[in-house]
DNA sequence: GTCATTAATAGCTAATCGGTTATATAATTA
DNA sequence: TAATTATATAACCGATTAGCTATTAATGAC
């Protein structure tokens, strides 16, 4: 599974996306990210070591606590392939106008 | 499952993600789809009907063809997406800088 | 040292996924 | 009408997933 395999996994459960909205707003702890939730402690670990391996999120160590953060390179993974997903739309969207440009031209500009 | 569920995950799998690329450039039959891959069309059948599912594309009826073009719909839904949380990330961002310059402030500008 | 807290891991289960082969449907061609 | 082409659907299989409970490991408080 490629990296943009699992982040884009990762980021088909609304429960992983909630994550990471909540995270968004700055550190969080395992037990603070899963009281909002109806789910256990294990699940909610479970989720993050999805997070964590697609690169969304980062772990630190304080004391018996694991606080979690964002990691905006996940994200920007993402974004760059849509980007180019769109570059290519737009590149042929272009070269249709050109066609049908041309088009009209051999027709002797029948069309307005 | 919501839409954006079905979103992301129908873009978890590398096969979608490349027909989806094939389609930007412009209507591809579901054989022509198949060809380039190593699976068999009743495969490629049922990654059409996902990517449908998702928004992400479009089907029409054209004799006992099935030409499919990409929907930019769905793309929309996951950058809209990704720009509400790129949204709350910045804000957060510019309230902890405000947060810091206040707590410099407070200890008389210590810090540069 | 003992107990409580925070988090991770193991093992289970039901559901979902991505592929397969075989078959069905619908339009085209001979 | 019969054969061919393009696609969809059904039934099946092995791997993965998302939840659970029970347990473990590590730190902190007393």
């Amino acid at each position: 599974m490629t990296r943009l395999d699992a982040t884009f996994s990762a980021l088909a459960d609304p429960t992983r996306r909630a994550i990471l909205a909540r995270l968004a707003t700055g550190e969080v702890t395992v037990m603070e990210l899963a009281q909002p939730f109806a789910m256990t402690q294990p699940a909610i670990s479970r989720h993050l070591k999805v997070l964590e391996g697609a690169g969304l999120i980062v772990r630190r160590v304080d004391g018996t606590k694991r606080p979690c953060r964002l990691a905006p390179a996940g994200i920007d993974a993402v974004e760059q392939w849509l980007g180019m997903l769109r570059q290519t739309l737009t590149k042929n969207y272009e070269r249709l106008d050109g066609v049908l440009a041309a088009m009209s031209q051999e027709q002797g500009d029948k069309q307005p």
